[in-house]
DNA sequence: CCGTATCCCTTAGGATACTG
DNA sequence: CAGTATCCTAAGGGATACGG
């Protein structure tokens, strides 16, 4: 079998693909903040308002690290009265969508098909 | 403006359904274990070796958290001399193959642009 | 309103050792 | 080979309170 060594570095690829997507993306918020702020959620407690469950601490820290990641900008407006600051998705977080789409799909379809729970063949 | 509820609906959406995907992929482990399995490793030492980092204890527990998710089924044959027991990716598994595919081409990307750096506007 | 600071708890997950 | 048992640490994350 002299498959074997393609196979092998094929997998090592995705593996290591996926493991660093998961660590820009992973744990249970940063993508649900990046949904939030796609859809058009800007502000600091609008988030949290959004993102059901979510501390400020936690949000907090976790937009930084997004920041880093530069999937989006910390805009402060000094020219409002009480300073307003913004969070908005960056040009590069638009990359993300297509993950989101085929995430929330998986999901979905998951959820159905638990809760459903068609007896499948095997 | 009245779409916003609109929008708020559709976010609630989006957020309950990765939610759902992440409850049953998230983690360092799982799809990773997954990649390895659709990759062609099917014995437990086997994906041990295949996935670097993981140890026993945790490998046998996300078995059979991917097993009760329907994404696998551990195979017992006892018809060998020394019982082989295999994890074979189901059916259901194929649909991963897509979240995989986008994730690991997202991190791949990703990581070309966070080590590559060229300088992007803004 | 926009956060940070503290404190604390729970969980994921690593190391090692051991059994059928 | 295929796991389980134990133990332990680190990190994630919740609650509350407070400051700019």
């Amino acid at each position: 079998m002299e498959k074997t060594d393609t196979r092998q570095v094929e997998c090592a690829t995705h593996l290591a693909s996926v493991e660093d997507a998961i660590y820009v993306l992973g744990g249970k918020w940063k993508l649900r903040i990046m949904i939030a702020l796609v859809t058009g959620y800007h502000r600091f407690n609008e988030l949290q308002r959004a993102i059901e469950g979510i501390s400020a601490r936690v949000l907090s820290s976790e937009l930084k690290s997004l920041e880093l990641n530069g999937l989006l900008k910390r805009v402060v407006k000094a020219d409002q009265t009480p300073v307003v600051v913004e969070y908005l998705p960056t040009e590069y977080a638009e990359t993300l969508k297509e993950v989101i789409a085929v995430l929330g799909n998986w999901g979905l379809k998951h959820k159905k098909r638990i809760t459903g729970k068609i007896s499948q063949p095997a």
